[in-house]
DNA sequence: GTCCATGCAAACCTTTTGCATAGTA
DNA sequence: TACTATGCAAAAGGTTTGCATGGAC
């Protein structure tokens, strides 16, 4: 998962038959250009800054394409939209959400990633995935008490 | 949380100037006698097995009064269906999702959740609820290999 | 009698899809 | 040229809501 970012993405569409579009690469380098947790309202959004006549449907096509291919890790937060992140040089990590402001701040720890493989195995269970969000307020937001949402 | 089911629902409601009405009362003793997790199309479909003119509107506002009074426990579990549990009498559990035929499996683990605290403290959150769901295969699914999808 | 709850259907909202057209290789 | 990608608009799918009617108190 290393390499420039094109470049990946030319190899992943490439190997599967795909073609480069002048609106995939726009898409693409904006998704890995912002930092991430970007849903597609947004991502779309910044798109058309640069060409306007994107269409939403390319960009939930891109995402899907790039999700699948491993580029990109689809996340649901709970607030009905579905939100992206990059998965270029990045290790697995979980979510501290902040339900005022909306803040997301990433954390990982090896020793609840092992306690839950530990529970898995105690059920019987093959694990493939997890999600772990821990939703609750930020600094910020204890102290300011009713922060406008982001 | 702990008393007969109707007197509590009776109690919220009239608490609320809410009135009880024979659908009410029978969506909500239908989704209590019921083993947890159940959305709202598999809970329509037992309430109309009483009663079958039960609208899915009624059912949607129900279980959201019911989520509201902390009597029910959302969930997405990210099929897009709103899963509802009974919170009577129940700790605070996380869920293991078998991807494979859907079974859910409940767990608690103190450990991890003061792990989940600590990690939160230092980030400076305070936090008010969290999600872990750990998805994989249940032991009859790793066995069976492709079992058939609940 | 007053006001809340219900049922129905339409509206919502995000995401997906069919189809004609445009673009890539 | 052959086949994929795009844009648009319509469709999907779960959930919510407006409104007239029915029901609880």
């Amino acid at each position: 998962m290393d390499g420039n970012p094109d470049e990946l993405l030319q190899r992943y569409l490439a190997e599967r038959g795909l073609k480069s579009t002048r609106q995939r690469s726009l898409i693409v380098n904006t998704f890995l250009g912002a930092s991430g947790h970007l849903d597609v309202d947004e991502l779309l959004r910044r798109v058309r800054e640069s060409d306007p006549r994107v269409s939403a449907a390319t960009v939930y096509r891109t995402m899907k394409l790039l999700a699948d291919c491993g580029l990109a890790h689809a996340q649901r937060f709970g607030d009905g939209h579905t939100r992206y992140e990059s998965a270029l040089n990045r290790d697995h990590h979980d979510h501290l959400i902040c339900t005022s402001c909306g803040a997301i701040v990433e954390f990982e720890n090896d020793r609840i990633e092992a306690l839950q493989d530990a529970v898995a195995r105690r059920h019987g269970f093959k694990v493939t995935r997890h999600k772990l969000e821990l939703y609750g307020l930020c600094r910020g937001c204890q102290a300011g008490k009713g922060r406008a949402h982001a």
